[in-house]
DNA sequence: TATTATTTTTAGACTTGTCTAAAAATTTAT
DNA sequence: ATAAATTTTTAGACAAGTCTAAAAATAATA
């Protein structure tokens, strides 16, 4: 059994992971947890006899076998408790991660196989991130960010890269929800800003937007 | 805000201020969390500091109005989450109190109130204790023990005194459930034992388990 | 009421997870 | 390749919450 700090450390090299491969480092981990490096460092070694990751000093850290279906366990847990706050509770998608956070602790087996039942085995969470599976896989869905669509070319937003609430609530504003349809109607040299359009709105949106939002790529248009 | 730790306090404490009027000594806070004498005391003058206990050396402890709030708020939280487990998730009333001990630490207004909404603002909770309302406050319904009345009387099975796992899941294989009427159709003066109809069925209980079962009761049968 | 038994508190220690400051290792740059 | 900069680790300290053992206060009993 893992301790709630012991899950966060491995919860932030299983992001880590993701996205270096390779052995993730101590930095890296401080700063993802908001942490000192000497305080990851004293953990890392405590994981490391748990045998949940690989740990050479001054080499950085890798999951193993079992560190990695531990830490997938978390983020399916958070996951789905997101959905349910989003489709039960009535929570917004920027209001989620916080109480999440919390409730990605909660220790029963059961509990976690009859809330994925209650919601219907969803397989993304509200945010458009994939849920692992019991054992910890998780279906990677081929994507690319809007930003890199080119003029009368379209696509299906599916997800958010920055998952802040401000950044969240900034989409509300504007319209934009996973699902819609993203048509690119010009494209500014000057400053990489995009005219699309959503629905049956059209858009000026910065390329800062345009680099966090993604898009399942449609063929033609 | 409060520790884990400190609400459990608070819990133990509103659930001993609510048999024993007046103080609550250090020793059954100690022996209700299955802690020490000695960290009680630590932990009680901690409380004090916060203004959530009243605490004289040697006096024992009562909690003070924001105390008597904070505890009832994580009571709250609680019954709700076992409600929930019961109505949404099919658990069994014997299986959620541990699960329970988790949830009601998660911190979130919204939350509690969002899941209170979505459960149609129950009243009770599987095992029939009351739910405490937004303010703490809770309303006693009159009740009775099974083993205080008399022959022919009957009445409503509305909740137990002993919530144990054991003692549940032995009224599970008897079928007594709560909701149901039981009447009494003999008392045995040598032990106690009744012979009771519940449903269509004729039971025969020892007086233990009568001392555990609360009636709402009727007048006539 | 004096003595014994029980309860409660104090004192000191331990664990977990964190921190700061300094030392050691590694990487970068000249 | 040597010096400078950066990263990482070590060493020692601290807070929260707990424990044991001993001391102090209260309660029970003769």
């Amino acid at each position: 059994m893992f301790t709630l700090s012991e899950e966060n450390y491995l919860k932030a090299i299983y992001h880590l992971e993701l996205g270096n491969d390779g052995g993730v480092s101590t930095n890296a981990i401080a700063e993802k947890l908001a942490t000192k490096a000497s305080s990851v460092t004293d953990m890392v070694k405590k994981l490391s006899e748990k045998e949940v990751v690989l740990y050479k000093k001054y080499k950085g850290v890798t999951l193993t076998i079992l560190g990695k279906t531990v830490a997938a366990n978390v983020v399916r847990k958070h996951r789905l408790w997101e959905v349910f706050l989003v489709e039960k509770l009535n929570f917004s998608w920027h209001e989620v991660h916080e109480v999440a956070e919390q409730l990605e602790h909660i220790k029963s087996a059961k509990l976690i196989n009859q809330l994925d039942r209650f919601l219907g085995f969803p397989k993304h969470d509200p945010h458009g991130d994939p849920i692992p599976d019991k054992d910890g896989n998780l279906k990677i869905v081929a994507k690319s960010l809007l930003s890199t669509l080119s003029k009368n070319e379209s696509g299906i937003c599916i997800g958010v890269d920055d998952s802040s609430s401000e950044f969240l609530q900034f989409l509300d504003k504007k319209g934009i929800t996973l699902g819609k349809k993203i048509t690119i109607l010009d494209k500014e040299d000057f400053d990489n800003s995009l005219s699309i359009s959503i629905g049956d709105k059209k858009l000026s949106i910065s390329n800062k937007i345009a680099s966090n939002l993604y898009i399942r790529a449609h063929t033609g248009q």
